[in-house]
DNA sequence: TCACCCATGTAAGGCGTTACATGATTGC
DNA sequence: GCAATCATGTAACGCCTTACATGGGTGA
């Protein structure tokens, strides 16, 4: 998977979410939940600021002391385009899901279906891996970090898997 | 926190876990395990080698098809350093455990109760947050994909400190 | 013989960080 | 008055990725 440009489309989906934002403001976010999943210093983002606006994904408004940014119908429609783009194995699922604010919105159970099937397919290979490597007592103690952080994330995988289950029912 | 140099030390870290390693080799197990935590293309790889070669870090051993490092005394005592240094927020705990081999290794339950410790906040940090953004079912309806990552996370805390209570219970 | 894996290397370029800068406003 | 926060910008530099290169071995 080619690493992909991200930032523009974080702060597409935090200025749609907030209404209008300006170059501090979106710093400041980075210091709240969305921080868990991506970050960015104001160095970076004000000139991607300048260039949202020159490619038309954004329009601005000054009061004299900030400059707040709007989200265009362009820049509506380029952002619902990433977030309905195929997850890759990007780790992308909490942040894009955090841009979605309906719960009726198709792109919500989307998401949930797809990230479902990446972790329903990781959770199969771990578990063979775990079979593979630690056939007997031995591999276990001689390696017994790598058997925790393997069980560990097998652990995980299973409560993720659950959990989307869980919400997707509730969806319907 | 400053952003910290790691490829040596997991290079450090592979090559004692397994004795000794090529490039190629190295390349290669990032495609197992320690893969979910770490990567590196092999035209980092390489000239790394080289570098911790002339450190002092690693030795060489040539068969004529493939050049294997193997760690040095100051290698290893290197990589027990940097194992030791304090977790930050930059999620090492997986990475540095899969490095540590025996269970009885006092590094196994320093990092554990460090991991633990970080989780703990994080835990009563978003459940505050929780109370703070949604207080009431308005905020929820409105922002629900924001809702959900923020249930899920602390879901995932929760689950992450009990295993890691659990696994420092059996320690002892 | 042709594709694929083994095996190692250099070069160009992008993303993101820290550091360097500047100035206004607000609270103690 | 002085520190902290608001607010925005540029510059240097490092890590990592992709692309470019090269060559030997092996199985269909």
């Amino acid at each position: 998977m080619p690493k992909r440009r991200i930032l523009p489309y974080v702060l597409l989906g935090l200025i749609n979410n907030k209404g209008k934002l300006s170059g501090y403001q979106i710093s400041q976010e980075f210091k709240n939940e969305v921080g868990e999943f991506w970050h960015a210093s104001h160095s970076q983002i004000y000139p991607e600021l300048a260039r949202m606006k020159t490619d038309g994904w954004l329009t601005d408004e000054d009061d004299g002391k900030s400059t707040y940014y709007l989200i265009t119908k362009l820049g509506q429609s380029t952002l619902r385009a990433w977030l309905a783009e195929p997850l890759n194995d990007d780790n992308l699922f909490s942040l894009k899901l955090y841009f979605i604010r309906d719960q009726k919105d198709p792109l919500m159970e989307h998401l949930l279906t797809q990230e479902l099937a990446i972790n329903q397919d990781k959770y199969a290979h771990l578990k063979k891996r775990l079979e593979t490597v630690f056939f007997n007592e031995a591999q276990i103690n001689e390696n017994y970090g790598h058997y925790l952080i393997l069980t560990r994330a097998i652990e995980r995988e299973k409560n993720h898997i659950a959990w989307l289950q869980n919400n997707l029912k509730g969806l319907v």
